[in-house]
DNA sequence: GGTTAATCAGGATT
DNA sequence: CAATCCTGATTAAC
């Protein structure tokens, strides 16, 4: 079992607390620079080879060397640029006055940032366990969860378990969000109907976790990365950002520890989002021209000048720090809800800033952000060849592909197969098998004929919606709401249309998968497509065997794999006890223990690739469809956080049973 | 594609 | 100082 982690186990390198010069500061800044470790995915999730298709020893890089030494502050172009007609001048010169004011007021001021002590406390996580289901109401809550921090602190040297520990951390609020979030969206279908609107259900969510306290990272104000989220991490919903911390403002770019809370009364910047809400941004990946905030109307022009305060004036102080913010950006993307989407993509040093005229005519800060080196590629990069790779592959990557399709065109969307390290083909040399085969007997059970006689769509009195315990198990878009023992999906004797709800594991994958080559986990899967949490995957597929048969092919050296064996991860996703502490694991429809085992020595799907993780992005929902036998359920695949494209997939494998006492796939 | 209704954090004022 | 009000920051969904 992970071992619970308080923040004062983890090496915090924390803001000195030296004397209370201005010459102190030039010795303080420097010390508060973090101590990163080199990013290292294979570290980070705790990926492990794929038992069954055990790979020489893992040959990794050894290291391409150097912690994160972040480099040296450009030096700041000196002359601030000014090419405008007289009237720009005015204004930029104005500007200029406002920030010489300020930095004349802070040369004074820096005598005190010596103080700007910043230290360890109490525990790290914000989650309150609730006990009861009394209303929370805010004096329940104690200030300190409700009030952000006001300590500054920069999380250093986390050791592997501690990564994997605030990574469950993290997944675990990120599941809590998305069930809460989607009751909130069926409450809102419900009271429809009665003319009853509860809108925004991304901001109610985020609400109701607040008051849990259940947002992440709150007693602590971060410096840099945050302890379990990883560059190039997504989300859906902006407010998901405050709940994991990563950027507490619900609405303004720039997040700042506020002048008020900084001991020496300067504010910090310590987080920015690039979502193209500025005219006058200029975002060239590596290098991002950044507008400060405010001066705009209601219609996001800007209107009036903007001035040197707030967020604005946290990074000018920033910048004089040497302290680096985290930069999340936000992207246009079909294929999410809203058609946006957030990514993490790491930490940038701002380098200069300056007052400039914008589009608009009106005077605007403009800050240079430069992104700091070494750190995993950029979220919104992959992003943007995982676009290319959709639509033209070979262009984007033109060598290293084994095959466009290993599936042979038996799956509704084609798989890759994909080697850039070596000349092993082996995945290309088995049949591809989209759907488990049963014995026949199994099938058989297929034939009694129940079904639910929704012609137009299956609604509320639907039988099928009665086996899975009165509810449906997906929403309208194919998300899994909870997880449960078992899921009754429509089959072949329900009189609902195709399209039906309650059918979606059985149309098949809906994502572009590729099988790919890696020097870590031997063979692996990643996606081309953003996945998003709660999506079907695909299925696990192989020949099913009784034990009988499975005895007889283990003495031939066969791998199979024991369904029973799979982590219950089902039972996280959909936990909402958090915020509704009567909430109880669904029990229902319930599966005896899975007595059969599944061959796929010659015959497998892409599922067969996928790594072991202890901290997984993927698990298993039992599914029935196509016959009703409880005892032989297919074994579907389901999201458990939001995938960017190209992170690698991973389901865990569970531990030891009874039977054999082996790894789950161990041969 | 414009309109609408929602959010929390910071700053100032009592 | 703690409580409270005011302002200022977009977004998602229709």
């Amino acid at each position: 079992m992970d071992s619970v982690v308080s923040f004062q186990d983890l090496n915090l390198q924390l803001g000195s607390s030296g004397a209370g010069s201005a010459a102190a500061v030039a010795t303080i800044v420097p010390k508060i620079e973090p101590k990163l470790e080199p990013f290292d995915e294979f570290a980070l999730t705790g990926l492990k080879a794929s038992p069954l298709f055990s790979n020489p020893s893992p040959t990794r890089d050894s290291d391409s060397g150097s912690g994160l030494g972040l480099p040296a502050v450009t030096e700041p172009a000196g002359a601030k640029r000014s090419s405008h007609s007289s009237e720009e001048a005015n204004v930029y010169s104005e500007f200029n006055r406002i920030s010489e004011m300020f930095r004349a007021t802070f040369a004074e001021k820096m005598q005190g940032f010596g103080d700007v002590d910043v230290v360890e406390g109490p525990d790290s996580r914000a989650i309150v366990p609730v006990s009861d289901e009394a209303q929370v109401s805010s004096a329940v809550i104690s200030k300190s969860i409700r009030q952000r921090s006001s300590e500054l602190v920069r999380v250093t040297d986390l050791k592997l378990e501690d990564q994997r520990y605030f990574r469950d951390i993290v997944r675990k609020a990120r599941m809590v969000y998305d069930s809460i979030r989607v009751l909130l969206v069926l409450e809102d279908e419900k009271n429809q109907e009665f003319g009853h609107f509860r809108n925004r259900a991304d901001l109610k969510a985020a609400q109701l976790m607040r008051m849990r306290g259940l947002w992440l990272n709150r007693d602590k104000r971060i410096v840099g990365a945050i302890p379990g989220l990883f560059i190039g991490d997504v989300f859906f919903y902006r407010m998901e950002l405050c709940v994991v911390g990563l950027h507490g403002q619900a609405q303004a770019g720039i997040d700042y520890l506020p002048a008020n809370h900084s001991s020496n009364g300067e504010p910090i910047a310590t987080s920015v989002i690039v979502s193209g809400g500025y005219e006058d941004d200029e975002d060239s990946g590596d290098v991002i021209i950044y507008t400060g905030h405010g001066g705009q109307n209601k219609f996001s022009k800007q209107c009036v000048s903007q001035k040197l305060e707030s967020g604005n004036l946290a990074m000018e102080r920033s910048m004089t720090y040497g302290i680096e913010v985290r930069v999340i950006r936000g992207f246009k993307y079909e294929g999410s809800a809203s058609g946006k989407v957030y990514v993490y993509d790491g930490l940038y040093r701002i380098v200069d800033y300056w007052c400039d005229v914008g589009k608009s005519g009106y005077g605007v800060f403009k800050y240079k952000l430069v992104r700091i080196e070494n750190q995993p590629e950029m979220g919104s990069s992959v992003l943007r060849l995982a676009q290319n790779l959709r639509t033209r592959p070979l262009v984007a990557r033109p060598t290293g592909y084994i095959s466009l399709d290993m599936s042979r065109n038996k799956e509704s969307v084609p798989v890759f197969l994909y080697n850039d390290i070596d000349t092993d083909q082996e995945p290309a040399y088995y049949d591809y098998l989209v759907k488990t085969i049963f014995p026949s007997h199994v099938q058989q059970h297929a034939g009694n004929g129940t079904g639910c006689e929704c012609v137009d769509g299956c609604g509320a009195n639907c039988f099928c919606a009665m086996r899975n315990g009165g509810e449906f198990a997906y929403d309208h878009n194919g998300i899994l709401l909870r997880g449960k023992p078992l899921v009754f999906e429509c089959g072949p004797h329900c009189r609902c249309p195709p399209k039906c709800r309650n059918r979606v594991t059985q149309r098949g994958v809906r994502y572009k998968f590729e099988v790919f080559r890696s020097r870590e986990t031997g063979w692996g899967v990643r996606s081309v497509d953003l996945i998003q949490a709660g999506s079907f995957i695909c299925e696990y597929s192989g020949v099913v065997l009784t034990m009988e048969q499975a005895q007889i092919f283990k003495m031939n050296g066969d791998s199979l794999v024991y369904p029973s064996r799979f982590a219950q991860r089902w039972a996280e996703w959909g936990d909402v006890s958090q915020i509704y502490p009567n909430y109880v694991c669904p029990t229902y429809p319930s599966v005896p223990p899975l007595g059969f085992a599944m061959d796929v020595s010659k015959m497998r799907n892409v599922a067969c690739y996928m790594s072991h993780s202890s901290s997984p992005n993927v698990f298993v929902q039992l599914v029935l469809y196509d016959h009703n036998n409880v005892c032989f359920p297919r074994l579907m695949l389901f999201a458990m956080e939001n995938i960017p494209p190209l992170r690698e997939l991973s389901i865990d494998y569970g531990v030891a049973d009874e039977w054999t006492g082996k790894l789950a796939i161990c041969n």
